[in-house]
DNA sequence: CGATATAGTTGATTTTATCAACCAACTCGC
DNA sequence: GCGAGTTGGTTGATAAAATCAACTATATCG
């Protein structure tokens, strides 16, 4: 029987020591905070007068899962949601100054995290590991 | 606020592609397989006299987990398991015909979606980036 | 030999995700 | 302008996945 270990094993090692490595870094256990959380804000944070469905749009997630998400965050009091002007079925998502903290808090660690996962590498060796990737990723659409 | 685009982000967009092709091409959706069974099936494969306790630890999860996915392995008639002779409070898990099969068709899907994934990428390319993934993943522990 | 540890099983519960239905607001063709 | 169809978001119900707890049989060790 042929156990060749493909490249999926390596990239799922490592994907899962970054999820607890950050995790751990930003006190996820005792904020309630899971990996959907985390997405969310991320997504909050770069998109220009977030809804909930540019959320859904960009996760591929169900509209209930994400209509939870964001009251939970919303308890929180990480991010606050008031309606648009343009469409009043919309709401536009921000963040609270707790939730700009927490986020600030988030990036920090993950470029923490990146600076250890990167110890011994070159910018070239990053710089042309992120290219395959990105290559990979493309060759897979 | 900074908002720059981590590692991580490259890598997660990857392993979803890798994922959502994977599925498709064994049919998961009908096998009713889940990517905690493929894992299962990965670890009997490359485990010698692969027992549950085993799975338990290479996988970090809770046992009552693991029982539940090794029974509905045994369900789908994809794996066996038999007492072990040194201890009887342990059994051995091995794949049957059907199983052998079915892991036969899973490696032969990776190994297409590996080459997919490794088109227009030089050999070189691929051995740097999986030992850059490597130390990455070294740098986490 | 008895106390403690371990492998596996199962019940109960929690967490996460999905399906379904709904209402208000919007869009578009007539 | 109007009505049928679509869209954004909410909530109830349900399903799936994961965890916690308790247990029994077996093994280990002082």
């Amino acid at each position: 029987m042929n156990t060749v270990k493909p490249i999926a094993n390596t990239l799922f090692t490592l994907m899962q020591s970054y999820r607890v490595t950050i995790r751990k870094a930003i006190n996820a256990n005792e904020l309630g905070l899971n990996a959907m959380h985390v997405r969310c804000l991320h997504i909050v944070a770069t998109t220009q007068r977030c809804t909930a469905n540019d959320i859904v749009n960009q996760t591929q997630r169900d509209k209930a899962q994400i209509a939870r998400l964001i009251k939970e965050l919303i308890t929180l009091n990480l991010i606050v949601k008031c309606a648009s002007e343009e469409d009043k079925r919309r709401f536009i998502l921000s963040f609270t100054t707790q939730g700009d903290v927490l986020f600030s808090k988030l990036l920090e660690a993950e470029q923490q995290v990146n600076a250890l996962m990167c110890k011994n590498l070159t910018p070239q060796q990053i710089k042309d590991f992120l290219s395959v990737a990105a290559m990979m990723s493309e060759n897979l659409k």
